[in-house]
DNA sequence: CGCGACGATGAAAAATTCATGATGGGGACG
DNA sequence: CGTCCCCATCATGAATTTTTCATCGTCGCG
């Protein structure tokens, strides 16, 4: 079994590229998120351990950068604490299993092996992200409500894209002009409302089910999937 | 290690169940939800394992009911399929791991262990904040009441979110007043009485045990979980 | 039992927050 | 160089929240 192992502590990845070796695996590591992802890249590993905490990029986005590129590998995680939204969120961002250290070098071989077994029997595809029925194909950079193909301009995209990645989560106004618009200051503007505006009438046309919701004095957000 | 074990199909409980007392373990077997919860009472077991699809309830139920009388057993769910919102929901509703089946043995069994090992160090915190049948989702920036969703406007939550940080004690009007408002004085204003008056039109309908207490001559708290 | 302080609450007024149409700049492309 | 599309700002009106104010209720104590 070829494992990609992305961990910057040394001590931590030392001793697990060692008990993985001892178990006849063949492991590479890679110390940073990038290299992580560019190591991937090539499509030999039968699954990667990830850790959440990285020098250059976190590890949700490692995970979600694989699975945009259409990359299926099954990731573990590793994360640092017992917190209950970092297992949600790393499950979101498309990784297969999480682990919380301090584990048992058993424990994560395990997990390993299950999700190598499993992966070999159906390949789960994503790099789509969907909400009711509005999808969205980050491959395709196209979005779709039903039957219909909406056509979304780049900032309009990039709300989507923001929006769906955590339904049901409230994102603030601050929030979207940090990721979309790459402000870090500027509360003077109406910019993300009048693009919610727009959003909204190529989403939510008159009749459906409205997805784009506001939430009054917090943001706006995505209707979670009951 | 005591398991309790809830699952109704009599193949699979068999197997576990051999499986774990081979090992040593003691293993209590309940073969619906409810009986589970009843035998959760008792408070003996270090682990409950639990199946999602049971005769009388779904194990989500039995997992939110255990939670909601303050049960802080590890719980390791069995799904039977290996749907992502079946995880999400399992972590949402209190379980604190899963498992997909087909599982091995030895995978349930080091799972359990690490369960077991986490527990006895720390209680995981989350971002989910309950006080008896009260829950606040901070993440989704939600309330509800049992089984109700309950609509907040901004002020009203950060009341909330103060009173149900510290279940019990008593919150000052000042107190209050400095938090929600960030005002450092002004004790002519009667808005937290205002506010208090509509979270508990909202929170404590007519016929609910009442949570949101006065405490005259001193503030108000929510009451404390017996 | 009656009084006074403290608290509850309805309703009006004030303020905030949003939605959206109109306007004009600017860049890409032919 | 003109046109088209995208982007950002502004202004306005509507919706909702927040605050204030007045009144009424209730609790505790003498």
């Amino acid at each position: 079994m070829n494992v990609l192992l992305v961990e910057d502590e040394p001590r931590v990845a030392d001793f697990i590229d060692r008990g993985l070796r001892a178990e006849n695996h063949g492991v590479t590591v890679a110390s940073s998120g990038s290299e992580g992802v560019d190591l991937a890249k090539s499509g030999e590993f039968d699954v990667i351990v990830l850790d959440l905490m990285l020098p250059d990029m976190h590890g949700y986005d490692v995970c979600q950068r694989l699975r945009l590129q259409g990359d299926h590998t099954p990731i573990l995680m590793l994360t640092a604490m017992d917190a209950l939204e970092d297992k949600i969120k790393g499950l979101k961002t498309g990784a297969d299993d999480y682990l919380t250290k301090p584990f048992d070098f058993d424990e994560l071989l395990a997990r390993m092996e299950a999700l190598v077994r499993r992966s070999h029997n159906f390949t789960p595809s994503s790099n789509i992200l969907q909400v009711a029925d509005l999808v969205l194909d980050r491959e395709l950079l196209e979005v779709r409500r039903g039957v219909d193909t909406i056509k979304l301009t780049a900032k309009e995209l990039a709300i989507l894209e923001l929006l769906i990645s955590a339904p049901g989560r409230v994102f603030s106004r601050t929030r979207i002009l940090n990721q979309v618009w790459g402000y870090s200051e500027d509360p003077l503007t109406n910019v993300v409302d009048v693009y919610i505006a727009r959003l909204r009438r190529k989403i939510d046309k008159p009749g459906r089910d409205p997805l784009l919701e506001t939430v009054r004095g917090h943001g706006y957000r995505l209707k979670a999937p009951s």
